[in-house]
DNA sequence: CTTTGTGAAAATGTTCACAGCC
DNA sequence: GGCTGTGAACATTTTCACAAAG
């Protein structure tokens, strides 16, 4: 059975509601309660794990715990994943420093830049190394998701460097869309900002409210 | 007529895409090319664009220069919002530079944080104020939109001082949901960070590529 | 009485196919 | 020949409604 994309992104949801739940001692929480803390609906929220499994309980609903690593099983079945972040400026710096990336399991482990006074410094306890050594770095730390936070200008050159290496996965915040050759293997997930600025000047405009 | 959501961000990157091929000097673009571009189908760009008005000419396809007009009025009709951001930390400080919200006709005015110590300072040309001031200085400075940077533990009081302004739009970077009380007035849009690992992780696990 | 899991119905979104125009 | 705009066909996604289970 093929999972609608958009029941991907509504686990996730799903996932990070849960787990701030799961802080709060509530053992169990029914579709209905889920649903209005994610803005969809009970049987969205029941239809989106039935492509799963059957996790609930009738007349109780589901298990808070239980349900966490199920759907973590599900979304990050590898557990940890090591990353990188391509471009030691404002915004990777954010995202080394972005707490939730390490609480679902992607560890940061490597920094690049192209800008010699950059190189061989630290961002925390995150060395940054040549954009050029890329490749070696990459599959010597065993780096198979890269995040890239560089200005647009860039773009060719990491493009050409990922192509060429080993990363299975891109979280892209470049507004360029990536063109990576060999698309069949990268999977690119784009992070538009400006995107979103729009979308949210729409949405104001026409008085409309989305998710 | 009611447009799609996705139709409203599909949009959005045409116009994202459209901005790039401008500087390039291109003066007409076929629906084709412009999928190409964005990784979508001509039909979907046509049908697309037909929700707003007929900007093609047949033969030719679309003159860039006229169509970027369109939709930048279609997603900012106002072409200039104020708008500031909540969290003075890294996250904030990236965001506050981010040069592609100005081209896009938002301009950061002003930055709110708790910190004392930050309070008074300046990011770039953008002073920190004091969180506690949030709807003078919002209303002051005619600031609609927020971008909230903060870390979760800091909702509950951002989500009271927003309540009580006139802000009308949040670009929300917390995990946690807002539950803005007056939700029928204000837009919220969310950006889960590790929503969308969770989502990459899960996309390279079935060797799937979307969007 | 509550709540899940799920076929069936409804709604929504996408692709096809082609008339009409350059 | 090339390309847009658009009804009609198709596909997907969401909601409804209810049987089954605790």
């Amino acid at each position: 059975m093929d999972v609608p994309f958009a029941t991907v992104e509504r686990i996730a949801k799903y996932l990070r509601c849960l787990k701030r739940i799961k802080n709060k001692k509530i053992k169990f929480i029914s579709s209905q309660t889920l649903a209005e803390h994610t803005k969809v609906t009970a049987e969205q929220v029941r239809k989106d794990l039935a492509y799963f499994g059957k996790f609930g309980r009738t007349g109780t609903g589901y298990d808070v715990k239980k349900l966490v690593q199920k759907l973590e099983k599900i979304l990050n079945p590898k557990q940890n994943w090591n990353a990188c972040i391509v471009g030691a400026g404002a915004l990777g710096h954010a995202l080394t420093n972005y707490p939730d990336f390490k609480k679902a399991g992607f560890n940061i482990t490597a920094l690049f830049d192209s800008d010699p006074k950059k190189i061989g410094n630290k961002i925390g306890t995150v060395k940054i190394y040549d954009v050029k050594k890329f490749s070696v770095i990459t599959e010597k730390k065993e780096i198979k998701i890269a995040i890239i936070a560089t200005p647009e200008n860039a773009k060719e050159e990491i493009e050409q460097l990922i192509a060429k290496s080993k990363i299975k996965g891109i979280l892209n915040f470049t507004p360029a869309t990536l063109s990576i050759k060999s698309r069949q293997k990268i999977t690119v997930l784009d992070v538009d900002l400006s995107q979103k600025m729009y979308i949210l000047s729409y949405l104001i405009t026409q008085k409309k409210r989305r998710q």
